[in-house]
DNA sequence: GTAGGGTTAG
């Protein structure tokens, strides 16, 4: 059968067709084939390695108990690491071509459809056509097939009347049967699942629905809509008509299952449950069963991948490319990459989808040139890019700020024929807004508007986003009041960042109104939303930008209108004592009022109540959680310094109900947290080593996150000479990049407790070569704050400066991912560290985000005899057993 | 009856 659509076009359709009450609706979508590349063959230079590792899962550590007794987790979960995407598990594909390879069909079906699929052919008009083939069209064979290539070439409407047509004219039960199941299928492909059902609903009570056949098109239908629990009913359902689920009933029910992203075990269930039916799985059950391990199941994903072997079923490109999938959303690349040799080994040839999955997974373990790298091979192999592969490029090409690149490669998809879509536009949007192009944001906007690209809820979350990350409000607004017009339904992603507009603004409470609002109407708040407030309440959030009023919109709800109003009222207070809260705040430099005190405990309680809510929401908090609670401790820890008449005990009852929830997140991170603050480290530093090693596998960004973190809270919480040893754990695993040399200390990516911790390491270790005798360079120096100008030294004892004042000295960063100004309460820290030990530093006249001292003068006193003193830590707890607190029953111990 | 893409938190 000969292919009349362009080269280069995706398979997938960019967006769900909507759903219409009409039976078969009427909705053209442009059907597109993809491109049969040449094969030529893989070239990877990777040494091939076995991806099939030995069976067993047993790879757990060492066994420890937390204080809570609850057993360790050999890993940590996928869900810790925070790079779990929120959204729905399974990208739905609707408008994925059926083969229709049988050649069992008549010319005469040939011949109707190339009438039928003329552009000026209505659907009146395709009925008289119908007619006049009547009598040429040979049963089910020829109504199937045009049935199939109607659904190949998105015309439901036409479909419908083809089927009605048909089963009116079909005597033969068995043969309208078939006819049904066909029109079940093809209607769920179009993600037309109504009309599957009403097509069903039809058969069955017209008796001639009651088939293995209409019941498994009817799951799969259910299926490619994410509808599980519906395609469950049906399964059931056959069973209790009496109609044994065959291996595509199966098939069906397990794919639609991990298209939901139902629980392995359930679906493990089904498959025992097909087994002990005498149901064999073949290699369609397998790549179903694979897809299920998409939660970061990658061990099992490779067992099933040995199974498959032990059962004599060869893997296909589907295996391979879902394989790779689930290996890449862990961020496992170099074993993706050693099974991507594989099975060109094995002659599976690796093709477009199998290059996006790889590079996608680069580009989410932050390898955009590795990435690049990739499209490169695909070219020397003659694969060509489709939709999807391209609009990663541009995506890859825009987070480089290649923007000149990225417009390029627009141009090329165009000359190609693949049009962009909403997708690419929204990527467009993205990336010209996360580096202040707004003009160009506009500009790209308005095109898709011009092209009739219809944007969608992505694009508006996306738009509000940048214009509120820009302090651009009134566009921010303008969007909402777009977005409000276009009808289109508010998501959890939306809500989640308007409720971190409110929060970057020191509208903390107005988010919560908003986090209420967001429930009311239906939306789940994730991780992400809870995260965001977390975070806020322990940064004990400053209100310090001034905001325009916001304009409630037409049709906003009541719940909008309020918080819209809130917000303003909020905005105008703060306008009003701008100039008192500035005094405020530098008083509370100085001393902390009592109030602000019971204000930060009440925000304590609050993170603790949005903590427990979001278990009893069963949402799984992650180390971004992690670390904001971590952080609203170590917040709380100072201000109990800091304030005289709040009582200890008291304070540490406050604490320690927050860090208690950390058991919460994983009963291990809690246990070694737990062991370290309370003066355990012997006992739990093997299972730390452990999990710092599980740690540094994630992102640079999560890591650094976590241990400055956990630094922070020993450190404030007095346990310093465990921070100590937990920053330099960091360090040599690279965390934090070049951070250390003989002549310079980077502070830059670290939190204060992390920075003053790492200080007196690096002082010592100076220590160390002084009294080897070792000369030190001219010019010592240990930078603090956005110091983004780091020299490497030319020789090994001196540093060379760059004469370079930051802009501004204050924009201190809390890590390297803080999208928050914070106060200069790392340089702050450090100065106070500096002199009091009486280390000879001083700030750098030239750069400002530098402590600097010659050579001669650290040399003298390090060589002073009191000077170790001062630089060994200690832990202030050592002996938990001896502490008061631990005799209490429901409180964990915390040291101060 | 099976495979890949875009938005939010630190």
């Amino acid at each position: 059968m000969a292919s009349s659509t362009p080269p280069h076009c995706s398979i997938t359709a960019s967006s769900k067709p909507h759903k219409t009450p009409h039976p078969y609706p009427s909705h053209k979508t442009l059907q597109q084939q993809q491109q049969p590349h040449n094969n030529r063959r893989f070239t990877s230079q990777k040494v091939s390695a076995s991806p099939i590792p030995s069976n067993s899962l047993s790879n757990k550590g060492p066994t420890f108990l937390s204080p809570l007794q609850s057993p360790e987790k050999s890993h940590l979960s996928h869900d810790f690491s925070g790079k779990k995407s929120t959204r729905f598990v399974s990208k739905l594909h609707f408008n994925r071509q059926r083969s229709n390879l049988s050649n069992r069909h008549s010319p005469a079906a040939e011949d109707v459809l190339y009438q039928a699929t003329q552009s000026s052919i209505d659907d009146h008009q395709f009925e008289t056509i119908l007619l006049g083939f009547e009598g040429k069209l040979c049963g089910s064979e020829d109504y199937c097939f045009l049935l199939r290539e109607l659904g190949n070439r998105g015309e439901p409407s036409k479909a419908g009347l083809c089927y009605e047509f048909a089963v009116q004219r079909e005597r033969k039960v068995s043969e309208r049967g078939k006819l049904a199941s066909t029109m079940i299928s093809v209607m769920g492909r179009l993600g037309n699942v109504d009309s599957a059902r009403f097509v069903f609903d039809s058969a069955v009570n017209g008796g001639y629905g009651n088939t293995v056949y209409t019941y498994s098109a009817m799951i799969s239908a259910y299926g490619r809509s994410g509808l599980c629990q519906e395609a469950i009913g049906v399964f059931e359902m056959m069973k209790t008509q009496g109609l044994k689920p065959n291996l595509v009933s199966y098939n069906a029910i397990i794919d639609a299952c991990a298209k939901a992203g139902v629980k392995y075990e359930v679906v493990n269930d089904i498959y025992d449950d097909m087994l002990s039916n005498g149901v064999d799985p073949d290699r369609i059950t397998f790549n179903s069963m694979l897809a299920v391990c998409r939660c970061g199941l990658w061990e099992e994903a490779m067992r099933l991948v040995t199974e498959m072997g032990i059962r004599g079923i060869d893997q296909d490109v589907f295996t391979y490319n879902t394989l790779l999938d689930v290996i890449c959303k862990v961020g496992k690349m170099d074993l993706a990459f050693d099974i991507m040799s594989e099975m060109t080994a094995k002659n599976v040839m690796p093709n477009v989808v199998t290059y996006s999955t790889v590079i996608d997974g680069f580009a989410k373990a932050g390898r955009l040139e590795d990435a690049l790298s990739m499209f490169e091979e695909m070219k020397c192999l003659g694969i060509a890019l489709d939709r999807v592969c391209y609009n990663a490029l541009l995506s890859i090409l825009l987070k480089l700020g290649k923007f000149k690149d990225a417009l390029n490669v627009c141009k090329e998809m165009e000359s190609f024929g693949i049009r962009k879509d909403v997708v690419t536009y929204n990527a467009l949007l993205g990336g010209f807004g996360k580096q202040g192009k707004y003009d160009e944001v506009k500009q790209v906007f308005e095109q898709m508007k011009n092209v009739r690209i219809l944007p969608n809820v992505l694009t508006y979350s996306t738009l509000i986003d940048v214009y509120s990350k820009g302090g651009l409000y009134r566009e921010a607004m303008e969007v909402f009041r777009e977005f409000k017009g276009a009808g289109l339904k508010a998501d959890v992603v939306l809500y989640s960042g308007l409720i971190d507009a409110l929060c970057k603004n020191g509208l903390v409470k107005s988010a919560v109104l908003l986090l209420d609002e967001m429930t009311k109407e239906g939306i789940r708040p994730n991780v992400v939303t809870y995260n965001t407030i977390i975070d806020a309440f322990g940064r004990s959030a400053r209100a310090e930008y001034l905001v325009d009023d916001i304009v409630p919109v037409d049709g906003c709800s009541a719940g909008e209108t309020s918080m819209i109003l809130a917000c303003n009222a909020a905005a105008r207070n703060l306008e009003h004592n701008k100039v008192m809260k500035i005094f405020g705040q530098l008083a509370v430099e100085k001393s902390l009022s009592a109030r602000e005190f019971n204000e930060s405990r009440q925000e304590l309680l609050c993170i603790l109540g949005l903590f427990q809510k979001m278990h009893q929401l069963e949402i799984k908090p992650n180390v971004v959680t992690f670390s904001a609670i971590l952080n609203a401790c170590s917040y709380w820890a100072d201000k109990v310094l800091i304030n005289a008449t709040y009582s200890r005990c008291n304070s540490l009852e406050d604490a320690s109900m927050l860090l208690e929830e950390l058991h919460l997140f994983d009963d291990r991170v809690y246990g070694v947290a737990h062991g370290l603050l309370t003066g355990s480290r012997d006992t739990v530093w093997r299972q730390a080593l452990s999990l710092f090693d599980e740690v540094k596998q994630l992102d640079t960004a999560t890591a650094s996150a976590f241990y400055n973190a956990l630094t922070d809270v020993l450190w404030h919480f007095g346990q310093k000479r465990g921070a100590q040893l937990v920053v330099l754990e960091g360090k040599n695993r690279n965390v934090w990049e070049n951070v250390w040399s003989t002549s310079c200390l980077d502070l830059h990516l670290m939190s204060s407790g992390a920075a003053r911790a790492m200080v007196h390491a690096w002082l010592l270790s100076i220590r160390s070569v002084v009294l080897e005798g070792h000369e030190l360079p001219k010019l010592l120096s240990n930078t603090s704050g956005a110091c983004e100008y780091i020299d490497k030294a030319i020789d090994a004892f001196v540093l060379k400066l760059k004469p370079q004042i930051l802009d501004d000295e204050l924009r201190y960063r809390w890590g390297k991912h803080s999208k928050v100004v914070g106060d200069g309460a790392l340089k702050r820290a450090i100065e106070g560290l500096l002199s009091g030990i009486g280390a000879p530093f001083h700030l750098a006249e030239t750069n400002l985000g530098r402590f600097i001292s010659q050579g001669p003068a650290v040399t003298a006193w390090l060589k002073k005899s009191g000077t170790l003193q001062v630089l060994l830590l200690q832990d202030i707890t050592t002996q938990p057993e001896n502490r008061r607190l631990d005799q209490r029953p429901n409180l964990q111990p915390l040291p101060l």
